[in-house]
DNA sequence: GTCTATAAGATGATAGAC
DNA sequence: GTCTATCATCTTATAGAC
């Protein structure tokens, strides 16, 4: 999950970073451009320059959101070499942003404030499920070639069930303000999925 | 999941209902009193009558939604027997609200907005996720004495993970636009539950 | 209970100076 | 690129008439 640091080269950089965490912590519709700019320190027409629409502003935060994303993933695949150990770094991706910075994935966020999106946005965000839906397939289809995961088991249906799960316990800690049901929901799910497996390493 | 019609009671009803509605399409800050205004046809300043504040109407509503959840929990115990027909039963709750009336649950809707609420709504999202935990808990408890469910299950951590996934289930549903993918999610979710059971029935 | 009128402030957005 | 100034509109909320 992307870290939307304010370090950052460009303005139009800054910018989107700072959206980033507005939307994460309070929702499209939470936040305005003159919170963005009050939080930079500069006023809200230098944002219109930059990302004359909030719609604009949306959709490029969301884009490069994925893009981001896609960056962990290829970490992920680069650092660990089995699919348990895969799926437990990509859960942490998740718990890091809920617990450690007390956010929300932006996606899952957006999700909820669909019917209020600009349709461009909105495609935006349909793009990030099906990158994630398509690198836990592969990563479940590779644990099952492996005898990691029980051939019984569906890549495509758990890999939906893992993402959904994923957003709803961070949903539901957030809710409660229980971090822990986070750990307890993820570790439920990955030792289902591993259950008949050589070693949870 | 309550069905909020517009047929109501008293015109406070009417106002709770088609503020669900508007909190479960669009989020808490995705809708004004205006826009309930405009919907049942009388002004703003009327609902400030009844409702004073909009964390007024927030806690009445979210109260309201806990209250008639629980009213469909107890429908389903009195119409089902087993620990599987009643799980399948809630998740259809879940599964009707996204997709017979496009909407999402109300409470996860309001924990993704969580930092924008009045601490008294804020109360109410965590108690309406408390009264899911304790429901399902006791459900899935009863499940391993009857034999249905593996005593190796923790009651508590599953009943956190089924709400979490279809909180879930239904944000990346909507977010993908797939409908199919949230029975996608229960389907994985309840047989992996049920595997080792006498009968699936 | 609902209305009109109104307030004080926020919102997304633009025009034009520096 | 960023600013000031301004905009029309929306937001929550109140006062007082009917």
């Amino acid at each position: 999950m992307p870290t939307a640091e304010n370090a950052s080269a460009s303005r139009s950089e800054e910018i989107l970073s700072v959206a980033q965490n507005f939307i994460q912590s309070r929702g499209y519709n939470g936040f305005s451009y003159r919170d963005i700019a009050a939080e930079i320190g500069i006023k809200s027409a230098s944002i219109h320059y930059h990302f004359p629409t909030k719609g604009d502003l949306g959709k490029a935060v969301t884009a490069r959101y994925t893009e981001q994303f896609g960056k962990q993933l290829q970490r992920i695949e680069a650092s660990a070499d089995t699919a348990h150990e895969r799926l437990k770094k990509y859960a942490t991706l998740f718990r890091d942003t809920l617990i450690e910075r007390h956010l929300l994935c932006m996606c899952g966020m957006l999700a909820g404030d669909i019917e209020t999106l600009p349709e461009l946005v909105k495609l935006e965000v349909a793009h990030f499920f099906e990158a994630q839906q398509q690198w836990l397939t592969g990563v479940i289809t590779t644990g099952k070639t492996t005898g990691e995961i029980s051939p019984a088991i569906t890549a495509a249906a758990w890999a939906t069930t893992l993402l959904a799960a994923l957003e709803g316990a961070m949903l539901v800690s957030r809710g409660l303000d229980q971090n822990d049901q986070f750990d307890i929901v993820t570790d439920a799910l990955l030792s289902s999925l591993f259950k008949s497996s050589k070693t949870n390493s």
